[in-house]
RNA sequence: GUGAGUGUAGCUCAAUCGGUUAGAGCGCUGGACUGUGGCUCCAGAGGUUGUGGGUUCGAUCCCCAUCACUCACCCCA
């Protein structure tokens, strides 16, 4: 009886898991050039960590949490995303005191109970980044130029960083108002949701995809005119860093964000070939939040990349994942010669080399064959004459030539390189 | 959570109006070549037609349920 893995969980099997080793290698590398450094979280938290950060009223915590009260009688869920960790943590460490500016890099498993669909899986994964103890302009272009790195290491052409400024507790009230006012006198010509929308989460009046409210939407007021003085010019002056290191950011003024404690400066990468489910990155400044969860009262800003999003983005655009070939290919001829494979492969392993080893008792084409496929360029081949004479050949899969006795079956990596190298340039010669 | 669509071999897809033995290409295994890969040719393996019911003499095909996936909404990474 075959039993079928859980909707929305999916299977990262081998050809595309080394496209995600690649996105996190890659991602590990840029973060140590910005001075960021790893944490790896716990995957369960309390349920409160979230209603208290994310919001209570946000879908996320209303409806797509994976809680549950532990045995006993703890109310913890599946963390629904990674910043309220990244917080919990720092405040837990009291990290503030070893140093004034932290700056941190996690990845990991995100759990949300959506409806499953391309891009967008109830167990998806993140790369994100978080900086404690600057609140300054000059962090957020500096956290915005690191995404925009990223995006071009990871070879991502078509990634546009949208950003939006969405105020403070000084101006968001104000604008707040403003908006519920301008949605009162249009409550009838926009759609049931921009309704429901009016009650719960004015906000997300602005980002409507209804053609209808689309079309309202140049009526609305936008936050960038109703920010405060010191709101203004953080915004222009995080605008103008990134203009000048060349990060091309696309004024979003209708652009808002899932999650409550975000203020100030936000931003959301979207990028093609992924139909509607096309962010693949998001994040923002949230300066009220560690406070708000116990800790000192230190400004916040990062983001999170999907990883799943980033893989289909990259095989939209016809990225293979890398893939890796042994140096060596075994191929051992009759059981005999099995026990001498065995101890070379292991020889030249240890050696720090790539080798796969055939099994004996099947034909040399049929070996030959699997070699081929392997990509190996190298076979080496161990049948009676050869363990006889004590000796290997080693077919060279590109020049198509066979080296005969030119290394001896106790042969180390390094000699035999050496031999296969020498053949070739005498080869060239002649 | 709402609305719609699709499920046939490992993959991509066929199969007449509901008709008896469910096919092809790719891939896989082997052979042609008794110790030599890619190309070519030949052969073989591989299916409870997602699952469970129903209608019918007969169901891959029609109906119901269920599961999964896909698309849009919603939401967001």
């Amino acid at each position: 009886m075959k039993i079928p893995s859980v909707k929305g969980f999916h299977d990262v099997l081998p050809g595309e898991s080394a496209r995600w080793s690649r996105l996190e290698a890659t991602a590990r590398e840029v973060f140590l050039r910005y001075n960021f450094a790893e944490v790896r979280l716990p995957i369960v938290e309390r349920a409160e960590l979230f209603r208290r950060s994310v919001g209570e009223t946000t879908d996320i915590v209303e409806k797509e949490m994976y809680a549950f009260e532990d045995r006993d009688g703890t109310e913890v869920t599946l963390r629904p995303e990674g910043t309220a960790s990244a917080v919990r943590s720092y405040v837990e460490h009291t990290m503030q005191a070893a140093e004034p500016v932290t700056k941190l890099f996690y990845f990991g498993p995100m759990f949300r109970r959506e409806r499953p669909q391309r891009g967008r899986l109830r167990q998806f994964s993140q790369i994100g980044v978080e900086v404690f103890g600057r609140d300054d302009p000059g962090i957020d272009a500096e956290v915005l130029l690191l995404m925009s790195d990223l995006l071009r290491a990871f070879e991502i052409e078509s990634g546009e960083i949208g950003v939006n400024t969405l105020g403070c507790s000084e101006c968001r009230p104000g604008f707040r108002s403003a908006l519920v006012a301008w949605g009162e006198s249009k409550r009838d010509a926009i759609c049931g949701d921009c309704q429901r929308r009016l009650e719960q989460n004015p906000l997300r009046l602005l980002d409507c995809k209804q053609p209808g409210c689309e079309a309202l939407r140049e009526t609305a007021p936008k936050m960038l005119d109703h920010t405060c003085l010191a709101c203004g010019e953080h915004f222009a002056r995080v605008r103008q860093l990134c203009e000048f290191q060349g990060v091309e950011l696309a004024l979003r003024p209708y652009m808002v964000r899932g999650l409550d404690y975000y203020c100030r400066t936000a931003f959301e990468v979207t990028a093609q070939g992924l139909g509607s489910q096309n962010a693949i990155g998001g994040g923002g400044r949230y300066d009220g939040l560690v406070r708000s969860l116990g800790g000192p009262a230190v400004g916040g800003i990062g983001f999170a990349l999907g990883v799943e999003r980033l893989a289909l983005v990259l095989e939209a655009q016809g990225v293979e994942p890398p893939s890796t070939t042994p140096e060596f290919f075994v191929a051992p001829l009759g059981s005999a010669a099995e026990e001498h494979a065995f101890a070379l492969a292991h020889r030249l392993r240890s050696a720090g080399t790539g080798v796969e080893v055939d099994a004996g008792g099947k034909s040399l084409k049929s070996q030959m064959r699997r070699a081929g496929k392997t990509g190996a360029p190298y076979v080496i081949i161990l049948g009676e004459d050869e363990v006889a004479q004590q000796t290997i050949t080693v077919r060279d899969m590109e020049a198509r030539a066979d080296r005969r006795n030119v290394v001896g079956l106790d042969t180390n990596l390094e000699d035999l390189r050496a031999a296969l190298q020498a053949a070739r340039s005498t080869e060239e010669q002649a």
